[in-house]
DNA sequence: GACACCTGTCAAAGATTTCTGACACATCTC
DNA sequence: GAGATGTGTCAGAAATCTTTGACAGGTGTC
């Protein structure tokens, strides 16, 4: 079959995508994000929350490789910082979900790697 | 039979199943479940977590729809509670999730009050 | 009866996540 | 300069999730 299978994503990055997603404002802000992208004061104002808020909620989607932010200039000169969303595909049944569990670095005691271990993985797409 | 799309589930049922799934111990227990069906106690040995852990864990799987919990009686006649997955197809994309965000009915306000009382909650937004 | 399994629930501690209010800095307009 | 807009970060409170240990049954075997 021609069919080109999802990129099945690796435990982790499963992971970091579900709790990513797994939060009703980030929904909502991939949904805003769909519909036109925005600059992140502008998208505060959209959704009703506060900046300092909003900053972290696309930190963890630009983490989890869902959204890019780009810092650019405005016409005023100004520097404004537009997201978009990443074109992500991810299938979840019982089969990928224990597929991607066999590749988990989590060994449940806490060695949960918060906030360090660099990450050159710009993209999930090509992961296998 | 023909392609079949999809059920495209509501905001809370995909937010329930997305929440459910991110969580490493939950994912092992629904990799443990598609290798073989088992009951709790058995579970929790092989997974290596204790009894009311795992019994929490399965209750969020549950009440998210991916595995089904059934009270049965073993050979001996002991009573024993086997679970199963259930064969969930969910698909992730900024579309599928942009679609289910609308119609989420947390108002982010952390207000419990689901659909009801509905007033225009964005009243500030428009206030510059 | 005593033991070994199974089932479930509870309260409380521990660890994360979420959220708010300030702060500091830059650019453009008046 | 003052004001409005944009950027980012920080500490600490508040809410939620995770985890443990103890308890209260049930059934079958020795």
């Amino acid at each position: 079959m021609p069919e080109v299978p999802p990129p099945a994503p690796t435990g982790d990055a499963l992971l970091k995508i579900l709790t990513a997603l797994g939060n009703p404002h980030r929904m909502r802000i991939v949904a805003a994000l769909v519909e036109n992208r925005t600059y992140v004061s502008a998208l505060a104002r959209e959704i009703g929350i506060s900046r300092p808020l909003l900053h972290m909620h696309l930190q963890r989607l630009e983490a989890a490789g869902l959204v890019t932010g780009t810092l650019e200039a405005a016409d005023d000169g100004k520097t404004v910082k537009y997201y978009d969303v990443t074109p992500f595909v991810c299938e979840l049944t019982p089969h990928t979900v224990a597929r991607a569990a066999a590749t988990l670095t989590d060994d449940g005691a806490g060695t949960a790697d918060r906030g360090a271990g660099r990450s050159d993985r710009g993209a999930k797409e090509e992961a296998k």
